[in-house]
DNA sequence: CGTACACTTGAGAAATTTCAAATATAGTGG
DNA sequence: CCACTATATTTGAAATTTCTCAAGTGTACG
């Protein structure tokens, strides 16, 4: 469903995303922002925006709320294979491949821009720095959907998801979603287990864990890591493949 | 090491598969193995190519032998993340983000080729066919990075290492490295391990069960399966995110 | 021939899952 | 606003998977 008023700051996460990966010109940001403006859409929690199988036709800038890249077996089991937070893409060049190979879904209600794939590719090409930007982005998921392969091939149950929460805080920041030690957490235990490869059940007991040893508070959707390097710590962080970003945190 | 003398034939793996991606151009083709000629490289077993944390400068294109991603976790815990096979390259376009933010190794000898970042570039500018070829590998690779994800968040260990295989030999296949119902695995089990984030001791149980299931012979490191349709059965394999290969499958 | 490395086996320990049920919490219609 | 219902979180306990440790057997290579 589109969305009728709009006023220009619902833009700012991909702005703000966009900058921090390549600096855009004045100009490059002002058609993208048109373009965005002309497809802002809404999807309700739960909601699948595309499925596996689909084919693309367009980019997705997502601006608030969270979404959930996942993939499921025959039998039901389902993998989270990345989160989308407010200021990402999905599916930028996707349609040069032949068809969607994952779904993703709204894990929360959200507020995305739809770009067609004529539009995008023009905006593309008369904005080679806009261009680098978004190209920048797929490397970036290259690079996190690579550290989610040794999160959830090494990485114990609590270190796993420790990590995570890193990862979510690391992410949010450069959007300005990060609120001095906290961040909110809008999505459900099941949604946390099916990203770190656990039960519901054990993640439940991980979080507790984690409670217990002070690292995190989560409540009411809300969560707060007190010490973050006490946390990254505890996860075995290792920072290089969220480099790109390491200039934004500077710059606060 | 540089190699010297170098007849054209070794570079097939690296044209076949970006002819699978995008159609190559004469002109295209042409240049792309002048460049490559001139900088064949070799490196022996357990040669890092390259380091987490160093900068990169350039591609290289695998002409045989295999590579392996990994990352490692302070206490010596390693995760391949992926493999790399002959014909695909690795870091085109990772100058683009600050540093590498995993290392590359070799698991067997291989030979390469290196193509220096001015070079690659003017090359990529002057074929936009091969420009969109290498773009589209970077696509694919996120594909089967995702694919990694849920086999290792939630594939059980004998599905995980069946579908490793699987997708072995559907990545072999359009280069011309898989012959009848089998391919060579030239990796020891540690590898296979660190690839399905399993102990050697269970990976080579698992290994056990699945000859014992007849679902594939593994010996004097050559892998049979002689049921493919079987094996991506006990795998739960869904062919979706290598679609792009599918086209090349057919023309077999 | 020896030495290092790769593979295999056994057995107990640990992590994680499953099943089942109880308690919260949130959303909905009256 | 409340009662009702569905969903989300939490708990307990047993079953299962996977890991660790330790040792034995092969195999390749100098």
């Amino acid at each position: 469903m589109p969305l009728s008023t709009a006023d220009r700051s619902v833009l700012e996460p991909a702005i703000r995303r966009l900058s921090a990966l390549r600096p855009l010109s004045a100009e490059a940001r002002s058609s993208l922002e048109y373009s965005m403006l002309e497809g802002l859409q809404r999807a309700g929690s739960g909601e699948d925006l595309i499925t596996e199988g689909d084919r693309v036709d367009g980019v997705r800038i997502l601006l608030s709320g969270w979404l959930g890249r996942y993939k499921t077996l025959d039998d039901g089991r389902r993998q989270i294979v990345n989160f989308v937070f407010p200021g990402e893409s999905c599916d930028a060049h996707a349609y040069l491949l032949s068809e969607m190979d994952h779904s993703i879904v709204a894990l929360t209600p959200v507020v995305y821009a739809e770009i067609k794939r004529t539009r995008f590719e023009s905006l593309l090409a008369n904005n080679p720095t806009l261009s680098e930007a978004f190209w920048c982005e797929t490397l970036l998921n290259n690079a996190i959907q690579r550290e989610w392969a040794i999160n959830l091939g090494r990485r114990v149950a609590l270190e796993r998801v420790a990590h995570l929460f890193c990862e979510i805080f690391e992410r949010l920041r450069p959007v300005g979603l990060v609120d001095g030690h906290s961040c909110l957490m809008p999505v459900t235990q099941m949604d946390l287990a099916d990203a770190t490869g656990l039960s519901v059940v054990h993640l439940n007991r991980t979080l507790q864990e984690l409670r217990a040893a002070k690292l995190i508070v989560l409540r009411e959707r809300t969560l707060t890591i007190p010490d973050l390097d006490a946390l990254k710590n505890a996860a075995l962080y290792s920072p290089s493949y969220l480099g790109i970003y390491r200039a934004t945190e500077a710059v606060r």
